[in-house]
DNA sequence: CCTATAAATAACTATATGGTTTTGTAACCA
DNA sequence: TGGTTACAAAACCATATAGTTATTTATAGG
């Protein structure tokens, strides 16, 4: 996949809140099956197969297999890529974080005051 | 707007490779005319105007006037949430870089290996 | 006034997306 | 062998997206 592609595939999967939510539950469980991933959706269980699709395709997540389970597995590659393309971004942002690590300190108080999603 | 749907749109906008095209653009060349911003692209001004106004309800830019003109102008504020968003999962993509800062190092090195998008 | 320029809007088309229900399949279990 | 679990695949539907061409609106200039 070229580079472009990629990025197209990771932006689009990242914009629908069902599939970051999925995101973010891998990355505090660790490797979820289907159906517990499903579980806490008002969703059929297509429906999240078809999301978990998205995210494979974008490559952000892979498939593992355990007896009748297909465990989730969270492949944070494209995210490094994506953040990677938007940190181009970060001057225009505000001047005054010179260092990366001032901004992640600032974008974290932002974080805690408007709560987590 | 709340924050899961600024965060839908905005990955959304970003999900093409003709709006990121145009918000690089804006970021090196400062605001630019809709007419300008189509003409690098093989598409017509009302498909460019489109792009703009996926843009524009991302938040990521704002319209002026300067006669005939709407200049579109950069705003990154958007780019900013996003970034935080996908700063949470910096661990996952590689324990070794510990301060963000040496993880801009290794990103720059791989854009760089891998040429401009 | 008339005309030109810049851009927005409208109307239309094809394809993609996000969901559904139903059916099929692969692996375990009794 | 037969049933159950976990998931994928198929078929379908409504809406959204990304493009087109044609038309309209707003501003400027002669």
């Amino acid at each position: 996949m070229i580079d472009t592609e990629r990025l197209d595939a990771t932006f689009h999967a990242l914009s629908d809140p069902t599939r970051r939510a999925i995101l973010a539950r891998l990355a505090q469980e660790g490797d979820v099956a289907v159906m517990d991933l499903a579980e806490p959706f008002a969703m059929s269980q297509p429906a999240i197969s078809k999301h978990l699709k998205v995210l494979e395709k974008a490559g952000l997540v892979s498939r593992g297999r355990d007896a009748q389970k297909r465990p989730v597995h969270l492949e944070a590659q494209p995210l490094a890529e994506a953040t990677g393309w938007l940190i181009e971004y970060r001057k225009y942002w505000s001047a005054q974080f010179g260092r990366l690590d001032d901004l992640l300190d600032e974008l974290q108080k932002l974080e805690e005051a408007a709560g987590r999603n």
